[in-house]
DNA sequence: AAATGTGAAGAGGTTCACAGCG
DNA sequence: CGCTGTGAACCTCTTCACATTT
């Protein structure tokens, strides 16, 4: 009853992970919203869970751990995914760090770029290879995930390639539409376009404080 | 009539851009649909165009240049804006010369690390500074926008001294909740959120074809 | 008493169908 | 004739109010 793909269960996810981490066994509809900084009402966050089948119990709220693992396993996380990196320049780079670190489910399991003074470089074990090599070694390397981490006239053409290598979700920071069709999954983080949400809220509280004037 | 925080505005004025850049002069609100890869109606691009000030010539199409110009001016991007980054890591490294290089108008005044290994080096002729000076510094250089690319503990402390300091824009790449109320605009960019968007609808997709065998 | 679960009302955003210009 | 501009229908998502359970 709820789309799966809603920003918000991802959000539910990482606050329960946190309140679990801080030794929290159980919490309500009432504490979760509190912990999101009360962008999402409980009752929003009741009916959410409720359409996950019914997990709480009245009067006590809802158990962590269990909702943790239902949230898991529609998410896709409970199984462990494969990802390779076209690009390892300082974002790439970052990516491929915080991945490793944080995020025990993904694997970064092969690295790509064109220069020739990161190729043939370690990180992590792994070897950086040719961009040539990609439809080689993702299908070795088994990658359901592709990222993109290179400069925009670059991204569309590799992510064809990853396309056709076998890669079914696309994780894009390059600031350049796709044109992949169905079954690859994109999403884009657009750094540029975030920018330009907070000056026009910049923009907009000047507007109001000219108005109050 | 339409939210102008819609992220939809934004991906016109790229689409503008590279239709520009490509050196047209004109576009429909179909041509601009296809740019954006079908992932928007004619319809709804008229409408949000319409509500922006009627643009169009019937008949013909819009004008590209005074329709990027207008966009420019309602998402606050004509003027400048001086940020200041939080975390020279991979990460803040990467966003440092993503935005120099590609967003003219925006600046990178001041730049924050906590590691006495990056405090005192030199990037694009700005010295490192110690996270202590945070408060001075971005009074000195009057800095808009704040960018946290920091770990997860470190955000939301910062993200308080930013607000103090007189920062009302922040750009959060820190998996974790920051709790500022208005009038301080904050934007989450949530990697692992992504990443699990990408798992859950790799595993819907394996979903339906399990149906259809 | 405290908190969940849920039908009904409400709000917001999208599509449709077509009128209006060039 | 082509494409924009827009009121009306439509639909999805959110909030409200309250019954329900421990």
């Amino acid at each position: 009853m709820i789309d799966p793909a809603s920003p918000r269960l991802y959000a539910y996810h990482r606050a329960l992970r946190e309140a679990s981490a801080e030794g929290c066994t159980t919490i309500t509809s009432e504490g979760l919203a509190a912990r999101l900084g009360g962008t999402v009402s409980s009752t929003q966050i009741r009916k959410d869970l409720a359409s996950l089948g019914a997990l709480g119990r009245r009067g006590c709220g809802y158990e962590i751990y269990p909702l943790v693992t239902q949230l898991e396993l529609v998410l896709g996380l409970e199984q462990d995914w494969r990802i390779a990196i076209a690009g390892f320049g300082y974002l790439g780079h970052a990516l491929a760090t915080f991945i490793t670190a944080r995020e025990s489910r993904f694997r970064v399991n092969a690295i790509f770029d064109r220069s020739p003074a990161v190729i043939g470089t370690q990180w992590n074990g792994l070897v950086v290879a040719d961009i040539s090599e990609l439809e080689t070694l993702v299908q070795r390397a088994d990658c359901n995930i592709g990222i993109l981490a290179v400069p925009a006239p670059a991204a569309a053409p590799i992510a064809q390639r990853m396309a056709a290598a076998g890669i079914r979700a696309i994780l894009n920071f390059a600031p350049a539409t796709l044109h992949l069709r169905a079954p690859v999954a994109v999403r884009n983080i657009d750094i540029a376009g975030e920018l330009s949400m907070l000056t026009h809220a910049l923009t907009a509280f000047g507007a109001q404080a000219q108005e109050r004037a």
